[in-house]
DNA sequence: TCTTGACCTGGAGTTTACTCCAGGGTATAA
DNA sequence: TTATACCCTGGAGTAAACTCCAGGTCAAGA
């Protein structure tokens, strides 16, 4: 698979992917004669992994390091586990944080709606008392 | 309230405390004679719904121009709501997100687990192996 | 009076993650 | 065979949000 075909099937930029290669996140992507790139599955399938890590905020520098200990070998298991173990403690907490973000909008959206209503309300008396003045 | 109190009591630095002022964050900062900040009881409500708002990823951009609108009066309710809808909808989607990368951490945690278990006991059979030869 | 610590400003520097560009090679359709 | 579209690299530029620093003011305690 040719980069633009990549690009377009995640929606990420060629350049990005070229820079997550030069970050250290696509070790094996293979080039041909000509030096192009083609992308295998397994390639396709590591483009997908990083694209929804970074959606949810995971370094890059994270992600070099988790796909560097990957290549690695067996030996490097419990490692690997205790990094994903650590970003999903933060992701839980960046969740919760949101979480409580939003309820605090929706309070203070209803409190606008009402406030909003009640403005409405006051500018309709007022031409009102304005057309029988 | 000086600025290092409220840098205390909320956990921001002071840096960031002036950094938000000049980015118009906090626009109502009293200055004595001798210029130095006295940060009132509304100012500290500002500073810890910005510590919320930020904490759930807000851009600065949009916190200032919120806060603009607030300062404007009135007449701006609905403005001031439609940032707010808007940048909850926002929030709704990250979390979201994030939340599709909690459980997919959770599964590979999971296999994780597995895997680290299945080779102690190959090691552990390894080990056995060597002891009898 | 002198020193210490907290405060001030304007502006430069840092970090992260891209994003863009110049300059150059290659393949393929007309 | 020539134009067009796509690919490459190395490196510079950008955006956001801080973070740090130099150089200076000021109040209070020894």
């Amino acid at each position: 698979m040719k980069i633009s075909e990549v690009s377009k099937k995640y929606d990420i930029p060629v350049d990005t992917l070229r820079y997550y290669e030069k970050a250290g996140l696509l070790p094996n992507v293979h080039k041909n004669a000509s030096g192009i790139r083609d992308y295998s599955e397994s390639d396709c399938s590591w483009v997908e992994f990083i694209k929804c890590m970074r959606g949810a905020g995971l370094p890059v520098e994270v992600l070099k390091k988790y796909i560097a200990l990957f290549f690695e070998g067996e030996s490097t298991l419990a490692e690997r586990k205790a990094i994903l173990v650590s970003e999903r403690q933060k992701l839980v907490e960046k969740r919760d944080a949101i979480q409580e973000t939003i309820d605090r909008l929706d309070y203070k959206i209803s409190v606008y709606e009402d406030k909003i209503v009640k403005r409405e309300k006051e500018l309709i008396g007022n031409s009102k008392n304005e057309n029988a003045s």
